[in-house]
DNA sequence: CGGTATCCAAGATGATACTG
DNA sequence: CAGTATCATCTTGGATACCG
């Protein structure tokens, strides 16, 4: 369990994780898409989630620079552990009475 | 996934869930079951366990003090996760070319 | 038994500025 | 575009001692 846990650990992680999910990505392009993470702990989780061999780079040359980060087979393997814990955050709002965190979808029934 | 997260986060924290997975402990019961967890933190987490509705507390009067910490049904509701958790660990180990934690169900190939 | 109070060391995070 | 360097700060975790 540490193991999984400290895969997916760090603020921003996460995010990151479902951002490679969708694709291949360009640091600026990650930039973009979590405004608010600085370059530095950006630089830091990329950088950490290779030397677990969660993700690789791929740098063209030429100009300008091109970088894409991907992940690998075991990054894609973390895939059912952000399922799981979306599916388990949900349950949890709902059992602590909480809303939602995105759309309504907690109208019929969040028991499934 | 960050109120999931935020549940199992924080050193000890899933130790001590799985501790309370197999029912109501008291404080001192807990120290013993997790030797190297200080008092203050695992009244910490005790504590934000409370505050996030996954464990109740039940005190006896009565001489000597007795306390039952014991999971809610949101608790339990992180069995799931717990086990998520473990298994993508051991998927982790595989795919990265680590030993597995317990027996050895890694016999395929690790070559790759 | 069942905690809390203090103090401290380390690590994580963020803002900002600069480089190839 | 793709990062790194620096600095300040907030948060964690642990050791130890003490209280009801």
């Amino acid at each position: 369990m540490e193991v999984a846990l400290t895969a997916v650990s760090g603020r921003w992680t996460t995010l990151l994780l479902r951002e490679l999910m969708g694709g291949p990505r360009g640091f600026t392009e990650l930039r973009a898409l979590l405004p608010d993470l600085s370059p530095k702990v950006l630089s830091e989780r990329l950088h950490a989630l290779q030397e677990r061999g969660l993700v690789t780079v791929e740098r063209r040359r030429g100009f300008p620079v091109r970088t894409r980060y991907e992940l690998t087979e075991a990054g894609r393997a973390l895939r059912a552990l952000l399922v799981e814990l979306y599916a388990t955050g949900e349950r949890l709002l709902s059992l602590t009475g909480a809303a939602s965190a995105d759309g309504d979808h907690t109208s019929g029934d969040t028991t499934a």
